[in-house]
DNA sequence: TTTCATCTCTAACGAATGTTAGTTAGACCA
DNA sequence: TGGTCTAACTAACATTCGTTAGAGATGAAA
């Protein structure tokens, strides 16, 4: 029994030996060229196969997209949430957390790079989804603004729009920048914190 | 002589010049689709013209992305220095820099959003030239930022380049959030000034 | 009226695209 | 051994793309 189990769950594995390398080449390349400058043929070759294979496991290159988006919102999903646990101090949970953002964003992570830079087109079938997901993403930073003891008159709503859009240009300017992603994190936070010299 | 001057100079004007139509259908749809997605037949379409007429004014389709990108710097340098003129105090004039900045990026400027959306390509031969344009419209916020009377352990360049990154982002949420450029990039000011309670 | 530059069109070219249909090699099961 | 499923391939299809060449059309100048 324990042979045959063991035997199947090889056979599986050896199945789907190709999707992972598959959804890799196509961050990878959607991230650097974008969804139309990318073609299937170029993926394809990047993970060892022709065009028309890919079609076994992706029913269109839309679809393709949106699997390497769930990918990028789950990873940095997990990695803010993990960053953030045992973290005390709303100032500090704040900073790690942004830390984190940008690590899994700036730190090589094609599919986060792909969910923050190549949204899925307007007429995709599945792009509410998409939308509630990253959404739902963000509603974290929600809650860490709201726990931040700003001064009454700011606005809170729009300081998450500052925070996110401040992180999600970062890709415009890392590569000449020198700095490493928790430092930026770190940096953002003062500025937001200690404004105005007394 | 001058008479001769004169009237090419009429002449040129009473031709039908439809270069004008051409770039701002050319902006349109670049803004609103990317440049891939843009197609020389639908812009022409646009313009009121088939495809293979638009190579009468422009060389290529690179050849009109630097057009706008072009038009689109000069817009928004003139309207953020227009902005500044006899304005004083130096939160203020950041406010209203801003408040510029976001005015012609969100109040339908076409040729605004291509320069922030549409980078050029990696391999466009004029795209030194592009990003140096660039650079010198953002060094007005540099000196807007180093103005500011801020902590003394604040970076003023990861200021500037949060602030410009809030900025630049906002096309994302623009549309459902409600509020006018001017109250956002208000409250943007008053994030940064303000931070801590005291 | 003829000439000439300006502007636009038509028609096509070659290349690239996403996608599909049909096929094949190999592993597994009865 | 024969049948079945998996996973890949080949070859093409129908579009669409940017671009070009050459031919008309239009209006001013000589």
């Amino acid at each position: 029994m324990t042979v045959s189990v063991t035997v199947t769950a090889t056979k599986s594995q050896l199945r789907d030996n190709k999707r992972p390398q598959l959804l890799d080449a196509a961050a990878r390349h959607f991230a650097e060229a974008g969804y139309d400058a990318a073609s299937m043929r170029d993926i394809a070759a990047a993970a060892g196969m022709k065009a028309g294979s890919m079609y076994y496991y992706f029913r269109s290159k839309e679809d393709l997209l949106l699997a390497v988006h769930e990918e990028g919102v789950r990873w940095i999903s997990d990695a803010v949430l993990a960053a953030l646990e045992q973290q005390s101090g709303s100032w500090m949970r704040l900073e790690v957390a942004m830390g984190a953002h940008l690590q899994a964003l700036l730190g090589g992570g094609d599919y986060v790079r792909v969910v923050i830079k190549v949204p899925p087109r307007e007429d995709a079938e599945s792009r509410a989804r998409l939308i509630a997901l990253r959404d739902r993403y963000e509603r974290i930073f929600t809650v860490l603004i709201e726990d931040l003891p700003l001064a009454t008159s700011i606005d809170t709503r729009h300081v998450q729009l500052m925070i996110l859009g401040a992180m999600n240009w970062s890709p415009n300017w890392f590569s000449s920048c020198g700095d490493q992603p928790h430092e930026i994190a770190k940096s953002f936070v003062e500025s937001l914190r200690y404004g105005e010299c007394p």
